[in-house]
DNA sequence: ACCTGAACACCGTTCAAGT
DNA sequence: ACCTGAACACCGTTCAAGT
């Protein structure tokens, strides 16, 4: 599953330095410190290099030491996720703009999770499990409230908001969840020569957009899928305008 | 991770029957019958419950026997991702009905998907690997380019399209996918309480929520879902026609 | 062509024990 | 309060060998 070992990034013991002084190597052991570290092997080795023995390792440190700073492993994801989560800048909220309001929040969101594609998946389950992302939820419902969605609605459509966020960022084009960072660009090349071995007569507009599907700007591509979201909401909360029950 | 062991609900032998007629118990193993029993499990027991191992005891057998119908673990979980999509009926694509004829291709899409959603995380990247799912993008693309948009808008919306499908059943309100079937009514019943718990100065609106977030009936969710894609395209469609580059 | 046995290098986790 | 040692029950996978 997770390629046989070899290239290590982490922080280890430049030598049998003495006690004193044992240069830059392994932090202190502490809670913030392996979330932090089980972050940064998902980014450049994907979410299933992270386990409790090689993050133990990383510190130079026994399996069990880390179970005195985290309950299990389930914790421990739970834990990267909810700290993506916190990670988020939150906006404050204007007192008019209509569900134009919506934008700078799914922003901010997009780029704290953007910063750590391999681990959005873990943010999916979190979200209402930490303040930031409550007050999230809680301002974009604000903001769907003020457009006149009811109840059910207003739950549906924060949820769908969010989620199109998680969604923007785990399938970006490109980004290769769970694929180590080593190997991404061969992925990528294999994905497109794949593509292009396909029957152009059955696939012609597939073909043609195999291109653009691959080299695209991560700056658009958040932008349109943003967009694509608030103009699905705005054009529901026109239909209720015109002809209100 | 996965809870200790104990309640197995697969083909196992009744008793130590004789060769002749071992009753209903472990099917031939095949390529096929391990992928279904792969996808059995998921649905039961969640995603993390599938190992190589476990399905092999399933059919009786030594695990290494498995590794002569499937690659390895990689393989089998990539095969499990197409089976699900080549389970799509696919729709005829209609001549006229512009972009209302995403409709049916999106339903389609989560009628098979919904069958398993503890596996449908898998679909996600294998899209592009089988037949079903080219097929289904190449007509989305089809219906996209009639409406007029470009062919880098195309390969973005077309894939939105999927991936909200993907979004909609994987974080369906109360599907708590990779939480075991046993559990999930219990898990369900726990996030509803923490919700109950919050202070209500600060999250009003999402307390409200709480509950039009839980009981929710799948059908509407899922139509109100391709409704707020359909919804999008049609307006960023509409703003291309009112003023042309 | 299809399956087994033995072995290897990994996992997460518990529990008693050390400082 | 914080960490270790030894042990257990799991993983995926290889390789040589059986029929």
């Amino acid at each position: 599953m997770v390629p046989p070992a070899s290239a290590r990034t982490g922080p280890r013991k430049a030598a049998k330095a003495t006690s004193a002084a044992t240069s830059a190597a392994a932090p202190a052991l502490s809670r913030e410190a392996v979330i932090d570290r089980a972050l940064e092997v998902a980014d450049h080795e994907g979410l299933a290099a992270v386990s409790i023995r090689r993050i133990a390792q990383d510190f130079d440190v026994t399996p069990m030491a880390l179970y005195w700073h985290v309950k299990n492993k389930d914790e421990l994801l739970a834990a990267m996720g909810e700290r993506i989560m916190d990670s988020v800048e939150l906006p404050e909220l204007a007192v008019d703009g209509g569900l134009q309001r919506l934008r700078p929040l799914l922003e901010r969101l997009v780029g704290a999770l953007a910063r750590h594609p391999a681990s959005t998946p873990l943010v999916q389950a979190r979200i209402l499990h930490c303040d930031t992302g409550r007050t999230l939820t809680e301002q974009a419902l604000t903001i769907l409230a003020d457009a006149g969605f009811d109840t059910r609605r207003r739950a549906e459509l924060s949820r769908a908001a969010l989620q199109s966020v998680v969604m923007l960022v785990v399938g970006a084009p490109g980004a290769e969840i769970d694929v180590p960072e080593v190997e991404r660009q061969a992925m990528r090349e294999r994905k497109q020569q794949m593509l292009a071995g396909l029957p152009v007569d059955r696939y012609p507009l597939l073909i043609d957009s195999a291109a653009a599907m691959f080299d695209c700007d991560p700056a658009t591509y958040y932008a349109d899928g943003i967009e694509l979201f608030l103009a699905g909401v705005t054009a529901l909360a026109a239909r209720r305008e015109h002809r209100p029950a």
